[in-house]
DNA sequence: AGCACATGCTGGCTTTTGAACGTAGAGAAA
DNA sequence: TTTCTCTACGTTCAAAAGCCAGCATGTGCT
C-alpha cells in the first residue's frame, strides 16, 4: 500500500471512530508504529487531527459536531427551514424521520401546527422531547449510537422494513451536483436508504452552508428526492439543476 | 484504554451524574485511584470540573433537586434500593431493564460503579439519560407509550426475542403472597414476561409500600424470580414465604 | 551513479502509571 | 471543644509505554 492511501484510510478510520490508536493502526496496516506516527505528524500539520499520547482524535473540518452542540449553531436557519418544511406537511400524515437536528426542529413545528401525525424515527431526542405530544411515535429500536443519540444497526433497519410512510424527512451533511447527497457516517446513511425505500416521498433539509460540500458517504442522487428545503435562495445553477432533477425547492 | 480516552469518559460521567467519586471511576476504568486523581488535576486545570475531597463535581450548573419533587418521588428509598441492587450486578453483565423509575436509578448507579455493561431496555428515559455513558445500550423499539415514556407493542416484544441477557431488572406495582407480582398495565406486563423468557436471572425492585398490594395484571409468580430488593426489612411472614419460594431478599 | 522518498530500527528522552509512605482532612468519640 | 481514627491526598520512585531524532536500508526515478 502506498503512503497516501494509508493516510486516506487513517482519516476514514478517524471519521468513523472519532479517535484512533497508534498501535491499532500499525497492526491494521502491517507497518511499524514509527510510520504511523510520521503519518500522524503530517495529518496533524494539515489540521486533520490532533495527536495525543498513544493516538489521535478527530478535529476541525473533518469533525462531525455532536448533535447536542450542533443545535447551538445556526439556530436561525434551522428555525426557518423547520417552518417551511412543516408547511409542506398535511394533517393525517405518516412521517419517517432521521436523527438530524434540523429534522428535529421540523417535527417540533409539525407538532405545534398539525394533527393526527404518526412518526417513525430512530432519533432518541425526538422520542424524549415529544414524549408528551399528541403525536403517535414509533421508535425503530437498535443500538444506541452515542455521537448522534440515534438508534442504528440491523434491528433498526428491519423495523423500518415493516412500515410504510407518506414522506421521509432527512437532514444531510453535503449537497453536490456531481456527488449527490452525502452523509458523514455509515450506519445512519444505511438507515436513510432503508427509510427511502419505505416512503412515498422524500424531503431533504439543508441550510445554505451544505451546498457544494461533499461528506463521507453518498446516500442519494437528486433524482431520488422530491423536496429540498433550505434557508436562502440557491444559485441559478443549482435551481436549474434541481428543476432538471424534478426536485421541488422551497426556501 | 488510553489516557485521553479515559479523560473524555470521565467528563461524560460528570455530565450525567453531576458528581463523581474517585473510587468509582478507578473501578470503572480498572486503573488505580492515583491515576484518576491525576486525571482530575488536569481536568480541573482546564476548568472542566471542580475537585472536592473524595471526588469532583461539574463546574457551573450545580443543579439542585427541588425538595418538593424529592418528597413526591421517594428519592431516598429509590436511591437505597438502587445501591443495593447495583451491588448484586457484576462487571461484564448483560441486563434487560423495564421502564420503572427505580430500575432507572439502579442503572445509573450501575453506570457509576461497574464496567463493560450491556443494557437492553424499552425505557426512553434510560436511552436519553445514559446517552453519554460507557454502557452499550440497545433499545427495543416499538410504539411510544406516553404514560410511562416506554416503548411497547409487538415490535418491542420481537426485539427482545432476539437477545439473551444475564439478568432482567424489573419494577412492579404490587406484591402479594396470594396473587404474586402484579402490574397496572397490559402492554408492559407482556413485555416483562418476554424479557423473563430471555434472561437467566430475574431481579424485582419494590419499596416497602408495594408489599401486600395487588394491581391489575399478574406478571410473575414468586417462584419465577431470583432476587427481591427492597428498602426496609420485610415482615417475618414475608421472609419465610420468600425463602420457601427460593427468592433471595436484599435490603 | 545520484537523488528523493518511505520505512524500520536504535538509543535516549518524556509521559504515564502503580505502589509506598508520610501528611492532611473529615467525621466520630470523649 | 479536643482528640482520635479512618480515609483521601500528594510526593517520590521505578517500571513500562510511547515519543523523537538520527541512521541505515530499500525502492523508484532521472
Amino acid at each position: 500500500m502506498l503512503a497516501f492511501e494509508r493516510r486516506e484510510k487513517i482519516l476514514k478510520h478517524i471519521l468513523i471512530d472519532k479517535k484512533v490508536r497508534i498501535g491499532d493502526l500499525a497492526t491494521a496496516f502491517s507497518v511499524s508504529e514509527e510510520t504511523i506516527r510520521r503519518d500522524m505528524k503530517q495529518l496533524e500539520g494539515n489540521g486533520m487531527l490532533k495527536r495525543f499520547y498513544g493516538g489521535a482524535v478527530i478535529t476541525g473540518l473533518t469533525r462531525e459536531i455532536p448533535s447536542r452542540d450542533r443545535h447551538l449553531a445556526q439556530i436561525e436557519e434551522k428555525g426557518k427551514i423547520a417552518q417551511k418544511a412543516a408547511e409542506l406537511i398535511n394533517n393525517q400524515t405518516t412521517i419517517m424521520a432521521d436523527s438530524g437536528s434540523t429534522v428535529f426542529e421540523t417535527l417540533k413545528e409539525i407538532n405545534r401546527t398539525k394533527k393526527d401525525i404518526i412518526i417513525v424515527t430512530n432519533s432518541v431526542n425526538v422520542l424524549y422531547e415529544l414524549r408528551d405530544s399528541n403525536i403517535d411515535i414509533f421508535s425503530t429500536g437498535g443500538n444506541l449510537r452515542k455521537e448522534s443519540t440515534s438508534l442504528v444497526g440491523p434491528a433498526a433497519s428491519d423495523f423500518i422494513g415493516n412500515y410504510y410512510a407518506d414522506i421521509a424527512i432527512f437532514g444531510c451533511k453535503g449537497l453536490s451536483v456531481e456527488h449527490g447527497i452525502t452523509e458523514s457516517n455509515e450506519p445512519e446513511s444505511q438507515l436513510k436508504m432503508q427509510m427511502h425505500k419505505h416512503s412515498k416521498k422524500i424531503m431533504v433539509l439543508a441550510d445554505h452552508t451544505k451546498f457544494d460540500k461533499v461528506a463521507f458517504i453518498k446516500t442519494f442522487n437528486f433524482s431520488q428526492i422530491d423536496y429540498l428545503v433550505t434557508d436562502i435562495a440557491p444559485s441559478q445553477l443549482w435551481l436549474d439543476f434541481l428543476e432538471e432533477m424534478n426536485v421541488e425547492v422551497v426556501w
